[in-house]
DNA sequence: CGCCCCAATGTAAACGTTTTCATGCCGATG
DNA sequence: CATCGGCATGAAAACGTTTACATTGGGGCG
């Protein structure tokens, strides 16, 4: 069978507490117990059984991280982030997505009781109060990119208004007065958010949003391509800049755009949102607004580990906000004359 | 603190072993007694403990992802075919990164010890003699394009010969003569297999590889822009078409020559390896070899079940190889007629 | 020389489940 | 009416650690 600790402790003879406290340097052991426990132990390739370590004592060294898909660069940048900094608290990932709705969240969360120390949750279409109720009672939690919840949890959140309000000024000031916006999927919190601030800041910088340049969208590359064409379709009424929810619908957007031979930014400019890797890549090359998704992830995880090593301030919710700069590339420029003249 | 299945059992005026059979549906139980537990359960939200679950029947119900790196579309899309599979079987995934040598890997697996039921180790840069040795007795695993190891696990690769070959006889029937090669990081088993297929295709089409036109390179953007750059550099000696060994490179080529001025594919043509997501949104759409990363993963998973169902037909290390199939898009043209007249 | 204290080690309880085995009860059967 | 069998339940062992507590032995100090 697989090799125990007994099995360690019969063949170094001394007990089990002793060859735990070698492996743990958990209380001092005498120089040539230690070696012989150490000897036996690297010729048995023994490896401590995690699920009786986690039990014996009360913590699981492991974070739990529950997301709505997995699909994209946005998610894996975000992993990224959280891994790197529970890689440096010597803590592992268990990761659990397809969640989209509360039932699917309440169920990933109690698969991982009794596994990890802590969770960290996205779950930007569940609302917040399904989402509280669906959370556990013993275990801290950090929340991304959701509507202020009720104090049970910390949260992280994306500077979406300020980041709407940046790309709106950037696009007035280069004179744009027709600016459309692809959005998220419904019931997204981010979505939502950028909405709101999209046209907040239309508002601010006295332009008016005319509904048909406000068209749906889902945050997939596919329905940015959809979103363009449909924009495409207003023949005369065109907008003269194209703002989208987020950047995998900026890339589709373009390649619609490309694909109806519409000079980007010369006819019609395209702005994002995230700065996921591959948008300095695309041509013309995006322009949107950085969050730095990595970052994000990161500053969840550090907020949890806070949480964790002091359960009292954990209590009171913490609240952190990643800020959002504007990265000017090539998707942008001033609005053709004819259109300015219009 | 936490309720636990005795406090169920307590209110519920029953052993906790009833409470158990229960929940598990393991035993017959009167239908007014699971009624009276079913519903202090809820009350309570009594979630079972994983570990001890875990400890007691002897199976996580987790499969261990671990992983070179987080980086890119590539391991979000493994990912997420990993996990459409292990979410099936009702498997949580536990994923672990940043492992670029077998020490790293050594050290993931034991700390997955005793909290999954299997393992999928992806290592490119790792010897397989080092990696058997890391890799634990108990634990079934599969392995992912890794070279071919000695018998111990299963393994699922990509086809890279036949990648390799399709894509230099598509460019050789397209006329190209000078095709240059960005190759991957030195130590990875794809990139290597990958630089073999691509110098055994042009052989077996009848074409010389120059040494100046195989350039190094690392499988990031990054590395893909300077890679092009060099070649560029080469003035008179210019290739007509450059095969990346990966798409990121290609992608990061291609802005490279699109930062030159460089007409693609008028000038010179560009080819990928993968189909990443974005391949398909960058300008040109960029022509490449499919491999269903996501599928790759959900074969390794699935692979993995199998052995852990019937453990005897996992000890005879099953291998499968996933197809590779050229997908012809817009940044591969024949070679402009200077070049062929040279 | 006896005592005390500390360092090193052993013993056993605890962690929260699942599962085997034992037990009681009830109805059916001879 | 005695016995048998099966069903529902309880008691307790087992899973593999960690850790509080108990036990040893030896050295320093009076």
């Amino acid at each position: 069978m697989t090799v125990t600790i007994k099995d360690v402790a019969r063949l170094a003879k001394v007990s089990v507490a002793t060859v735990s406290r070698v492996l743990n340097a958990s209380a001092p052991v005498r120089d040539d117990t230690r070696a012989r426990v150490l000897d036996i132990a690297r010729e048995l390739r023994f490896a401590p059984n995690g699920a009786a370590r986690t039990l014996s004592r009360r913590r699981a060294s492991a974070l739990g991280v529950i997301l709505p898909d997995l699909y994209g660069e946005f998610f894996s940048e975000l992993l990224r982030g959280i891994d790197l900094e529970a890689q440096r608290a010597g803590h592992a990932l268990l990761v659990s997505s397809s969640h989209h709705d509360a039932h699917g969240v309440s169920v990933a969360v109690r698969a991982m009781r009794g596994r990890v120390d802590g969770l960290i949750v996205m779950a930007p279409e569940v609302s917040s109060a399904s989402l509280a109720s669906a959370l556990p009672d013993g275990l801290p939690a950090v929340i991304l990119n959701a509507p202020a919840t009720p104090g049970a949890a910390a949260a992280v959140t994306v500077d979406n208004m300020g980041g709407t309000r940046v790309v709106v000024r950037h696009l007035a000031g280069l004179g744009h007065r027709e600016v459309a916006f692809i959005c998220g999927p419904p019931r997204n919190a981010d979505a939502g958010a950028r909405l709101r601030g999209y046209r907040a800041a239309m508002r601010a910088a006295g332009l008016t949003v005319r509904d048909a340049l406000v068209v749906p969208g889902d945050f997939t590359e596919e329905g940015g391509w959809r979103a363009a064409r449909e924009l495409l379709a207003l023949r005369g009424a065109q907008p003269t800049a194209i703002f989208a929810a987020n950047d995998a619908m900026a890339v589709g957007a373009l390649l619609a755009l490309h694909e109806a031979r519409v000079d980007v930014p010369g006819e019609i400019s395209i702005i994002g949102f995230d700065d996921i890797p591959i948008a300095r890549y695309v041509t013309p090359a995006l322009t949107t607004v950085r969050v730095a998704i990595d970052v994000l992830g990161a500053r969840a995880a550090s907020l949890l580990f806070r949480a964790l090593a002091d359960p009292v301030m954990g209590g009171n919710a913490h609240r952190e906000v990643i800020p959002a700069a504007l990265i000017v590339r090539h998707s942008c420029g001033p609005p053709p004359v004819y259109a300015t003249r219009r």
